[in-house]
DNA sequence: GCGCGTATCCAAAGCGGTTTGGAATATCCG
DNA sequence: CGGATATTCCAAACCGCTTTGGATACGCGC
């Protein structure tokens, strides 16, 4: 353990009021004592004790990251990583440090209590919404700031969040399909309780409907995004009478699955079957370069973390400063995985 | 914030004292107040201030979990993301909370320093460690348990670790494929600097000298793990005059680049080429079913999250427990991708 | 009835900081 | 030079909990 403020106080003949005025830049000290004062916390490598601090402040300069991991289905988000990296980027910055919680989403709700109750921290954010989430009622409720990573519906209170325009990214990507002719068109999506996934679909059926296409059930598919998915997927559909000649994935993993399904047949994507997916720009899944291999709804997550981290900041600062949301558009990049609908033999 | 203990108290017509001794099941408490008290606590919803009771106790209950990531290469590990999942299980089942620390390594030794200084944690999960890494050394200086995800050569100094054992893995993985008629295998490894690519090197070579094959340094190949690094490696591999038969791949992620790769020029795997990766067995990427897609070196990274985190909860609660260290070994796993090197036409 | 052990509870002193309300010294001004 | 005003520092209370060292009351044996 470190020096105390009282040890550095007593070894510079000061007291600890006066030491702790120096370091936390207070007018009532002589320019002479806080330079020394300074100095010699330098070399003691004096830094005040985090616990002590908060305990006195009311403050815990921390906030919470709480990732549901439910027993039914193990999946880690790989989204979380990167989001999480771009936060902490600003979490540093800002002196503020990230306690990250995996919670069962069966005792979620004990879990927020828990943290608010303890005072651990000062700020939560809230990952993975789903369409009806009751973690927004109750965050409002015990009234902690808290900020969502996406959105759900069917609240009635007003909440701050950050989130990308999924039904306008979809939409467009669906009305592209279309307009290169492509009429049988599937939706690769997510777990349909998950609240983007729900986005996703209505802007799909929506520039469906727009095109006068009849949704067709089947080409609509909802599931955990892994790899196996997306292959398993891309087999199935290739089987119907009437198979789809594009793919909408809702994830960068989904769409290699995809991939991987389509020219295990022998399809060459682009011209013989689309795809467009969504990129959240991993870091280990690139999808860039002159001509990125996929066609694709692009929005750094990364980015979205810190920006998430300095709204969640701005709310802990300042309360009042009412529910911040922030819509990011994502950007539609053309890459080599789409091309027109082939003509019916 | 919640109630304080001295409200709980005072509404009880009892001492803090009492109410602190009856909930932490001290025996100088009848049991009719220890009821009593535990029902209004529940009540009340009582949680006792995090900040207040490591600051009377001495105790954290928290590790930091720093994670590197330089400016340079800006990639976030994908295992991350499920160790720490098999982390904060542990964590949560002891009530100790998890920070996390994205750190830049430039910053790094300060970020230590600071973490220790502060008293933010009893504990630090080091992550990534690379063949020289001077973090070891840092923080047994600093005198506070940690535990290393892997381990760094050249450090004389004894410290706890928990790693797979990437020699043996490698080596069988070789020697696999060597008993298949492969000559010519590339091993397709993460960046140079990183401890355990050093290792799985060091496994490749021992086989191939077992076997009687001179290592040819075109064939082994260093970077970040994406998907795009596999791909690009694979295309230029293949266009050697004396191309490889089989690959080892250090992630699912660089197989699924090599697979696109190969395929792309009309290989087929298991056939005309072989390849045996790494699998963390990332919940995403799941290599599974009665015949896995990928023959692979199979360890489970959530499982080494889990045990990582309670060697070092051990570490934390008896400091003299000596360095724990546990080398988890992998199967090797039998997929579609592997098959006998194809008899040179 | 007295002394003593035991059961039960409490007052007060920390833990390491911040912050309020002075006190002591220096500075200024008429 | 005396009093008002800054300037500079400090003692002590407090944040919410744990824990030491009693205090009180009770039961028991002699």
């Amino acid at each position: 353990m470190g020096v105390t403020l009282k040890q550095l106080a007593a070894s510079l003949g000061l007291s600890p009021t006066t030491v702790s005025r120096a370091l936390n830049g207070f007018p009532e000290v002589s320019a002479a004592t806080r330079k020394r004062v300074k100095e010699a916390a330098i070399r003691a490598n004096y830094h005040p004790n985090t616990r002590a601090k908060s305990l006195a402040t009311g403050r815990a300069q921390a906030i919470a990251h709480v990732i549901p991991v439910s027993t039914s289905h193990e999946i880690v988000n790989p989204v979380f990583a990167d989001f999480i990296a771009g936060a902490g980027e600003i979490y540093s910055r800002s002196g503020f440090e990230m306690v990250l919680r995996i919670v069962d989403d069966a005792d979620e709700s004990q879990a927020y209590r828990d943290l608010v109750a303890r005072g651990t921290v000062d700020g939560v954010m809230v990952h993975g919404p789903r369409t009806h989430d009751r973690r927004v009622e109750l965050l409002s409720r015990l009234g902690v700031p808290f900020l969502v990573h996406g959105r759900t519906s069917d609240v009635n209170a007003p909440y701050s969040w950050i989130d990308i325009n999924n039904q306008r990214s979809f939409h467009r990507a669906t009305q592209f399909l279309c307009e290169f002719g492509h009429r049988r068109i599937a939706l690769v999506n997510g777990m349909s309780d998950m609240d983007f996934a729900v986005r996703r679909r209505n802007g799909y059926l929506q520039a469906l409907e727009a095109a006068g296409i009849p949704p067709d059930p089947v080409l609509m598919r909802h599931a955990e995004m892994t790899e196996p998915y997306g292959y398993r997927t891309a087999q199935e559909l290739i089987q119907l009478p009437d198979p789809p000649t594009a793919y909408l994935a809702s994830s960068m993993i989904v769409a290699y699955g995809l991939r991987r399904g389509l020219s295990d047949l022998g399809v060459t994507l682009g011209r013989d079957i689309s795809i467009i997916t969504h990129d959240d720009e991993l870091s280990y899944l690139p999808n860039d370069g002159d001509v990125p291999m996929f066609t694709a709804t692009r929005s750094s997550v990364r980015e979205a973390g810190k920006r998430a981290a300095q709204m969640l900041l701005k709310l802990v600062a300042s309360p009042g400063s009412g529910p911040l949301t922030e819509l990011m558009e994502t950007s539609l990049v053309l890459g080599a995985s789409t091309g027109p609908a082939p003509v019916r033999g």
